[in-house]
DNA sequence: ACTCTATTGATAACGAATCTCATTACCGCT
DNA sequence: AGCGGTAATGAGATTCGTTATCAATAGAGT
C-alpha cells in the first residue's frame, strides 16, 4: 500500500509554489534551502509518482525533466516563458482531433502528442 | 571557414539512409559496424551542425536525442512509431496558425512551438 | 609545397537520473 | 498504546548520454 510521508508533501507543496516548470535538482535545492532535509531521490521519486497520477505534467528541455502542479483530469498544453519559466495552461480541442486525425490517416494506432509552445512572456518581451 | 570532411558526408549519408529517428551513438555504432573508423565526437558534432542548418530534425526521448535527415527550408512536423522509429513528415497549416495565435493572445512574443505525435505504426500495430 | 588553422578522435570530465541497501517510520492490527 | 511487517527514505555509488580537452591530422588558399 502507499504510505503517506511528509517528504511527499513537501514536494507536492513545492511544486504548487513554483510559478512555472521547475526541475528536480531545482525543486530539491528550494527545499534544502527552506531547512527541509529531503534527499534528492525523494524528490525524483515523489515528481515521479506525482507524473504518474496526473497531478504534475513534465517536459523535457535541454536534456532534463521539467515539472510543474496541473490540474488534474485536464489533458491540456502549456504556453511556456523560455526566459522566466512562467507558464499559462492552454485547452486545445481542435489540436487534440488533429493529433487523433493524422494517426489514423497513417494508420498509426494508440497515439500520443507533445505539444508545447514557447515564447517570452510580457514581462520578459518588454526588456 | 567551414571545411568539407569525409567523416560529415559519411554522417549525411547514413542519416539520409536511416528509416526514422536515430540517436547519436546508434549512428555511431552504424557507421563502425559498415567499416568507417569515424569517431563519437565528431558524430554528435556533425549532427549538432546538420540540425542547426536545418538538415536535421532532432526530437528528445527518454532523455536523448534522436535524429532525422528532414527535408530543408520547409517546417514541418513527425508522425513517429515509438517501437521501430518509422517517420512520416506531416504538414499541419492550421496548428501552425493555432500556435502562433494562441501565444499572441497572452502576450508572449518570438513564438515557437514543438509538436510530435508518436503511435505504432500499421506494421507494429499487427502483431 | 608551404602554412595556417579548422577538424578530428581517444580520453577525461560532466551532469541528470537511477540504483543499492542499511536505516527509518508509516500504518494496520491487536 | 505497543508491535511488527514492510514501504519509503537517503547518502553514496553507478549508469549513461553528452561535452570538453588537446595533441595530431588534414582541408584549402597562396
Ligand atoms: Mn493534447
Ligand atoms: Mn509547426
Ligand atoms: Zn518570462
Ligand atoms: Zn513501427
Amino acid at each position: 500500500m502507499k504510505r503517506n510521508t511528509w517528504q511527499r508533501e513537501a514536494v507536492r507543496d513545492a511544486l504548487t509554489e513554483s510559478e512555472g516548470f521547475v526541475s528536480a535538482q531545482a525543486l530539491h535545492t528550494a527545499l534544502r534551502d527552506a531547512g527541509s532535509a529531503i534527499g534528492l531521490a525523494t524528490v525524483y521519486r515523489a515528481l515521479a509518482d506525482l507524473a504518474g497520477t496526473g497531478d504534475a505534467d513534465s517536459l523535457q528541455q535541454d536534456g532534463e525533466s521539467l515539472f510543474r502542479a496541473c490540474t488534474p483530469d485536464s489533458h491540456h498544453h502549456h504556453l511556456i516563458c523560455r526566459n522566466c519559466g512562467t507558464t499559462v495552461e492552454i485547452k486545445a480541442d481542435a489540436v487534440e482531433e488533429w493529433a487523433k486525425n493524422v494517426a489514423a490517416e497513417h494508420g498509426f494506432t494508440e497515439p500520443h502528442h507533445i505539444v508545447d509552445v514557447f515564447g517570452l512572456c510580457p514581462a520578459c518581451s518588454s526588456t
